[in-house]
DNA sequence: GTCTAAATTTAGACAAGACTAAAAAAATAT
DNA sequence: ATATTTTTTTAGTCTTGTCTAAATTTAGAC
């Protein structure tokens, strides 16, 4: 069983891990756990110790099969348990990270298990990140950002690629939520800004801004 | 801020206070926190620099209003996830109290409120004990163990004294859960066992058992 | 009242997880 | 190919919370 610390390590490792699968630096995995590189060593070697990643001193890390079911039964906590805080306790989108990583450790099969039946087995939290199932397969969803859309296209709004406080307040302000519609009528060749229409009401979107919004196209 | 080890100490204490307000000793607290004396002592002394206890050295702590809030706190969070747990996830009695030892550590204030308005401010929790409304103060709630209660009295079930396993599965079987009616026959002077009826059905009940059922009367 | 037993505290050690400073390896530049 | 910089590791220290063993205080027995 791994302890907090080592859960939140899995987790970054994880998160720093790439479709190639190269091999996931000390310094990385120093900065993301906001800690000196020489506790990322010393970590890394207690993971190792367990069989949660394999580690070649100098090279850098890899999950193993079971590191990698571990960081991800935590990954699937951490994610229906912002589900749960949005949609049955009114936690806004900036608000539930924080509570969520502390619940995201609480250990029961039994638990988790009943939450993600009384959220109806949902399938993305509400960043529109994946939630991988019990078994640990992720969904498959094919999200793109709205800055690569055509104008015309009609679109929903299914996740976020930053989720900064000051970012999800800005999208609060601008009434875009999981399931917003959005339709492109222009985009600015000049700025790549665009055109859109948001609730009935035409906005104006910066390109910084459609670069970090997920959506579908309808 | 108290640490997840000061806060099961500070509800240690607070279980072993007795109304008439003695000093809770280092050994009880030892053996409550399943640690060793001098372990105990050791964090007496941490919660006493910061101010949580009053201690004097080989007499015994006490809580001090500091000690007592954050205490009832941790206690008002176990209840009321316990709650959570029976009412909405289908726990039973004797599977809820490990995950609520885990949740009640869970540092929001908007998560235990919005918790709390979730289950419409309940006032006791699945065992019967009384849950500290969000001030810190105790429902007052005049219980009786159903041993004291004299043939002829009708009762209802609101609690137990024993929350072992084997006691609430004992309680499981005899169909008595919270709210159950309990109507007392006779009480037989030899070994104080007592007829009972419990949903139409005669039964008796060992002099042990009707030490642990909480009852009020009718 | 003194002597023994029980309770409590102190002293010293350990594991987990973090840190600083220094050493070693790898990558980069010339 | 060597010198420099960056990355990584090692060695040693610190804090939290625990332990054992020894010392001390309190309580009980006579």
């Amino acid at each position: 069983m791994a302890t907090l610390s080592e859960e939140n390590y899995l987790k970054a490792i994880f998160h720093l891990t790439t479709k190639d699968n190269t091999l996931v630096s000390t310094n990385s995995i120093a900065k993301k756990m906001k800690t000196k590189a020489s506790s990322a060593t010393d970590m890394i070697k207690k993971l190792s110790d367990k069989g949660h990643v394999d580690y070649q001193k100098y090279k850098g890390v890899n999950l193993t099969d079971r590191g990698r079911l571990a960081a991800i039964s935590v990954i699937r906590k951490h994610r229906l348990w912002e589900v749960f805080l949005v949609k049955k306790f009114n936690f806004s989108w900036d608000e539930v990270h924080e509570v969520a990583e502390q619940l995201e450790h609480i250990k029961s099969e039994k638990l988790i298990n009943e939450l993600d039946a009384f959220l109806d087995f949902p399938t993305e939290d509400p960043h529109g990140d994946p939630i991988p199932n019990s078994e640990g397969e992720m969904p498959n969803t094919k999200r793109v950002l709205l800055s690569m859309v055509n104008p015309g296209d009609n679109c929903i709004c299914v996740g976020v690629k930053d989720s900064s406080a000051s970012f999800l307040q800005y999208l609060d302000r601008y009434k875009i939520t999981l399931g917003t519609q959005i339709s492109v009528i222009s985009k600015e060749p000049f700025d790549e800004s665009m055109l859109v229409i948001i609730n009935t009401s035409r906005k104006s979107i910066s390109k910084e801004v459609a670069n970090n919004i997920l959506i579908k196209i309808k």
